[in-house]
DNA sequence: GTCACTTCCTTCGATTTCGAAGATAGGCCG
DNA sequence: CGGCCTATCTTCGAAATCGAAGGAAGTGAC
């Protein structure tokens, strides 16, 4: 049994809507929710009893009187949320409305395994609790980004690379058993996308490429999160059009992964002779115009965009968000630009929006919140 | 004003669910709706009144008393729908669950412009009216599919290829200027992916390649059809892995139609001096084992598969239904299901199925059947 | 300023929906 | 064939929801 949120029936909706930043107002809450104004008045008056949600000050007045604006109350709970690299592990609280209250960035070594991994996240999220949350707020929830397929039925990780241990760990029992409340795992990428979306309020559909390390990438269909089977929005280890044959750690020949990765990147930047040890010196790198960083950002960004181009037929979003550490290099984003328009049909790129991330480095933690209230407030 | 049906409220969602064949029983709706079985109760009897449902026998037991069989009353109305192509429509009468009472082809060219082409289908229409609905049992609704695209939010033709005269023409506002009832105007590849999904009832992600004189695709996602922004689903103009370099008609070089389309099969086999006529030749010379003609389904089938390869991985549907015409060449979708399984990962091909389409040839006009439900009965 | 108009929110009686309990109708089994 | 089980469907009082009407608090035109 799960500690849950004392609501019941439309008030997880209401306190949905309110905690996403959907609706600010009650007369917000009635137009999105399809309640009567009436019942919406009804249950934000238990909801305030409750001590849930807060009245605070009066919003701007569209042409009648001013709404009187709504907000989760700071005292309704925090959630504790993570998203795991390969080396480091960035992590933090935030509140009910999905705002940060602390977050921090740890060393840590995917590779020493899920239970070491785990039970270094779970004594930070404690010492983040002891530290910034008094004793009277609840925790709401747990999550954590996985930088791996995570199948969304079990939640365990299934056949990660460069994860050694990992293979069918089962993350939501393990965590589960430490904390009675509902549990969230899930890709990186995805994560991301749930993040990123919260940012283009206006768009349904969107794809989100993650060009860091690797290359990831999430979907909202929808307004929601699209996991297919559980690896949806892979896209690293498509075949690119190539006169060499490189085979990538998948064991398949020409992966975009091999060519356009930062990893790939660097590996290319070595071998000219020209030292780098992360992906953001390949971005310092662009920046300087340094002319083979340069050229090799334009030839991955050619051919991620290649490869979008059959998505963007495919899927016809309205957005292609492109973030990662490898977003900040300006021509990345303009190959990525050129090669879909250039290729796509023009009933696809009309109206279509290729532009760098705008959540920033906390995307994926916020969008563990905005997945994590989902189940918090069912 | 559209002669809306005399349902308001809950009931919609009832008749609905009745109709498109997901619950048999009050039971199967107090389950699907989500209401109380009380209410469903109460607004069967209201529906049943109104000469909408009707009860029909009773069904089988599940270890208890038998539901009773709930259907869609025949004089509950009929829905009036087409599925037009190049050179001929098909078109015909359902009833209110979808189920055809008359289908029929008839000669019918496309150049000839929308305005002689839709009322050519009107006309048709009346005349199965007049022969095979009585004048008690009223027209509900209109669809109608276009081998093009179509903008979903003002239903008009954009830019097709091979449909002088139809860019932009308001096909719903013409047709809607004869029929003041609900108007459905969809692309054929989504009507059908639409019909299809039905065969499919556990899938909720799939994707529906029509591989006739060109080549289309559907997406159904969340069990409901994915339109992007009106081109969603087209991978006829991917550029593929090739030796040679082709134009295709769309200006870019070597498109997957180019090479893969029953059009393109068909220039070659008259290349190697095998006269062929249409579509369905090719799948009479494949299964007479003609070696030309196999070896092409197979090239055809590889290339398409290595387009499904990167969506496959992207999407990570349940289902891949292969339909069209060509699909009854079992090489075509032996080859498609090689290229696919080699190449995408095992998480996207775990559970995956790849088979031929289920829905026949008339999938496209049940798909208008069901996507004209849910317009009829909002 | 004041008058018309808009939006926001609440009040209150009518309606709808719920849920627990019971009635109905079958299967299964000794 | 007669309990005992299960599932389906109905009845009826309790609870939630709705919608019309109206008060509250603004904006904008004159």
């Amino acid at each position: 049994m799960k500690q849950r949120l004392p609501v019941q029936g439309a008030q997880g909706d209401l306190l949905r809507l309110v905690a996403t930043g959907r609706a600010e107002s009650r007369a917000d809450l009635a137009r999105l929710s399809g309640l009567a104004a009436s019942s919406v008045s009804l249950r934000v008056e238990e909801l305030i009893d409750a001590g849930l949600l807060a009245e605070e000050g009066s919003g701007t007045s569209r042409g009648g009187r001013r709404p009187r604006r709504l907000r989760l109350s700071p005292g309704a709970g925090v959630l504790a949320v993570a998203d795991l690299g390969a080396h480091h592990v960035r992590l933090g609280l935030l509140d009910l409305s999905g705002t940060p209250l602390v977050i921090e960035e740890r060393g840590c070594e995917i590779a020493d395994g899920p239970q070491v991994t785990l039970d270094h996240i779970a004594d930070a999220f404690d010492e983040l609790l002891a530290a910034h949350v008094p004793p009277s707020v609840p925790l709401r929830g747990v999550g954590t980004g996985i930088p791996g397929p995570v199948d969304p039925s079990s939640l365990r990780v299934v056949t990660p690379s460069r994860m050694p241990g990992w293979n069918e760990f089962p993350v939501a029992d393990h965590l589960a058993a430490r904390y009675d409340l509902p549990i969230l795992v899930e890709n990186d990428a995805n994560l991301m996308a749930a993040g990123e979306a919260r940012w283009w309020p206006g768009s349904q559909n969107l794809m989100i490429v993650k060009a860091g390390t690797g290359i990831g990438c999430g979907v909202i269909v929808n307004g929601h999160l699209h996991r297919g089977r559980g690896a949806a929005g892979d896209i690293s280890h498509v075949r690119v059009r190539s006169d060499s044959s490189v085979v990538c750690a998948c064991g398949h020949p020409d992966c975009l992964e091999a060519y356009a990765s930062g990893a790939a990147l660097m590996a290319a930047l070595r071998e000219s002779g020209i030292e780098v040890t992360r992906t953001a010196d390949i971005v310092t790198l662009v920046n300087d115009a340094i002319p083979e960083a340069t050229s090799l950002a334009r030839t991955a960004g050619r051919r991620i965009g290649e490869v979008l181009t059959v998505l963007v037929n495919f899927f016809n979003p309205d957005v292609v968000a492109v973030g990662g550490s490898l977003s900040a290099a300006e021509p990345l984003i303009t190959s990525i630009r050129a090669a879909v328009w250039e290729r796509c049909l023009p009933l696809a790129t009309r109206d279509l929006e290729i532009a760098p991330a705008r959540g920033g480095r906390d995307a994926a933690l916020l969008g563990a919140g905005t997945l994590l209230l989902e189940a918090a407030l069912a």
